[in-house]
DNA sequence: TTGAAAGCGGTACCAC
DNA sequence: GTGGTACCGCTTTCAA
């Protein structure tokens, strides 16, 4: 068997001193003598010993009932999407430089966010972050209860006690409107990702009420999954019959590239002359020379950094209150929507 | 304050029973009446009850040292990578699929490994995964003393007791050069990732071995760091003299992506008429329409299952001894590398 | 099969 | 400032 791992106790004993002082060694504002400290830090680090990370929120699992376990619980669907991925880095960096760890849970289904958090919380975790889905009523009640601060990120908070920092997708479909309705185009689609899906749902309303406002409804309405794939597929069927769509917007860029590549190489479409494209969410590749797409960015820096900055708020004063951030879309003009010639 | 979490002794007391009893429900092995389980599990339930994985890790940590955290490490550097987080997100669902969890840590240089490997050490956590960069001997010694099993992900090896999983990154370089002599090229490029790095440097010396095999040795070499405008850049390089090549390969898709869309939008050369490209990993978007990359592909889910099988294995039973894995990576034809109309 | 009790590796409070 | 000690919530002996 192994050498086991050093402990507090094994260095006190190096040390000469008691295995109180070296656990203060350790703790910023214990009262100890600077030269003590000095040297029980010295022996550890010779001994290569670490402070028990389990342990230590074993321990100090205060009066308040709250174990501190430095951990922040992540739940992320669609995993795969490399909007999603992106998001997940940023977080992952963001927290690491604030001195959190995080303990990454995926989950296939939005339904599936109450399993994952019970079983993140078995870790006492200090707070989680949710994407892309809602937690029940209940979740929301039971880490309330247990002081869990929980951030929904691009999602509504539902729930009381909850923070969110999200999209307006709402205004955000307004945008896609207005920007396709000032290059003149009449005949306007919409292509969704999962129907149900609150932010499909959202930027449809928005994109919907505002071309309805100028009286020129959405000629047609596809759906996908937010994949490449089913972009292109809604591309069959957007382009196959004899009245064509002259312009698109699409929930999402994973979805717009779908329908640019499908239309520009399967079907022989020019963009955009054949027809206006505009995407959603503005991932680095709708920058890429031979797409161009113009998209609504969202600031997902900004976005994740004010969620994490929230997060870690509530998570050392669970006194304060939840917040709740929506950012504005900004869109991003680039080539796949026409330009009038004059005014 | 807020209701403090339940524990096993809340449970007992609400079940009149021992604390111990409501600890053997939870244990499968352990004996205890069935009726009596049952009975436990019903009110544990009822009350909301959850063992708490810190402190189960805690009390189990048993005379051979080992404590059992249920969680494994990962450590990953340029996560913002599509492919990457692509791996990432394969290893999360893995993982979890088998009922671990997933402590993610990124780290932005590959010297960061052992800083990143302490801290995560300090979780007790069972198991370590290793994206694309090495560990110290001494760390790597650490790990095999605590008996923490270390699998390195794309990376050779270096050090005793550790286990790898990896392309096979020479004899993927050769078959790129295999795949452009065929096609009769004779002027022909290499763009690596960062030059230091042990994977560009295997993919180079592959290529150009086979290549000087062949009479026909690399005529022009380009740098970048594996992101898509620094393979853009190169094909600026590349392509701005007179004797420009006739073909590229690139140790990477995303910086071969870049390349074909700076060739094809920024300098309107066409490809392959004009060049022929290679890439390497096959990520997704080389198989986009509009791109249609030619690719040595990563078999990454069987990669990725095989490594985790490899690292649950060892986490369970210490005593095994370390797998080395290589996987051949095998060329994708597609559009990027011109046919030879006759043989 | 069961309950009592001894830890696991720390933290924090207690007198000194 | 210091060492001694009572926990934290659970698992695992040990007797009964």
């Amino acid at each position: 068997m192994p050498k086991i791992s050093i402990t507090s106790y094994d260095v006190a004993q190096a040390a000469g001193v008691s295995q109180s002082a070296v656990s203060r060694a350790y703790s910023p504002t214990a009262s100890i003598a600077d030269k003590k400290r000095k040297h029980i830090l010295k022996i550890a680090n010779q001994m290569g010993y670490r402070p028990n990370a389990i342990a230590r929120s074993m321990s100090s699992a205060r009066s308040d009932g709250r174990q501190r376990s430095g951990i922040v619980g992540v739940i992320v669907t669609r995993i795969q999407d490399p909007f999603f991925a992106n998001t997940i880095a940023l977080f992952s960096s963001l927290l690491q430089a604030k001195g959190w760890h995080m303990l990454l849970f995926t989950i296939d289904s939005p339904e599936d966010v109450d399993d994952a958090l019970h079983s993140l919380m078995q870790f006492k975790i200090d707070g989680v972050v949710i994407l892309s889905a809602i937690l029940s009523e209940h979740m929301a009640r039971t880490c309330q209860a247990n002081g869990t601060p929980v951030m929904l990120y691009n999602r509504n908070a539902s729930a009381a006690g909850i923070s969110s920092v999200q999209i307006d997708n709402y205004a955000g479909g307004q945008t896609a409107a207005e920007v396709l309705l000032n290059a003149g185009h009449s005949r306007i689609a919409f292509v969704g990702g999962i129907e149900t899906d609150k932010t499909t749902q959202e930027r449809e309303r928005g994109f919907a009420d505002r071309l309805a406002e100028a009286g020129c409804p959405v000629v047609q309405r596809e759906f996908g999954d937010y994949t490449f794939d089913s972009g292109r597929e809604a591309a069959g069927r957007l382009f196959s019959g004899r009245d064509r769509p002259d312009a698109v917007f699409c929930a999402s860029d994973v979805m717009a590239l779908g329908v640019l590549h499908a239309a520009m190489q399967d079907m022989g479409l020019r963009v955009p002359e054949d027809f206006s494209l505009v995407g959603f969410d503005d991932i680095p590749s709708a920058a890429w020379p031979g797409h161009q797409l113009t998209s609504i960015r969202q600031p997902i820096r900004r976005m994740i950094r004010e969620a994490v900055d929230i997060l870690i708020a509530r998570m050392e004063n669970p006194e304060l209150a939840p917040a709740l951030v929506t950012y504005p879309g900004v869109v991003i003009m680039r080539g796949t929507v026409r330009m009038l010639s004059a005014d």
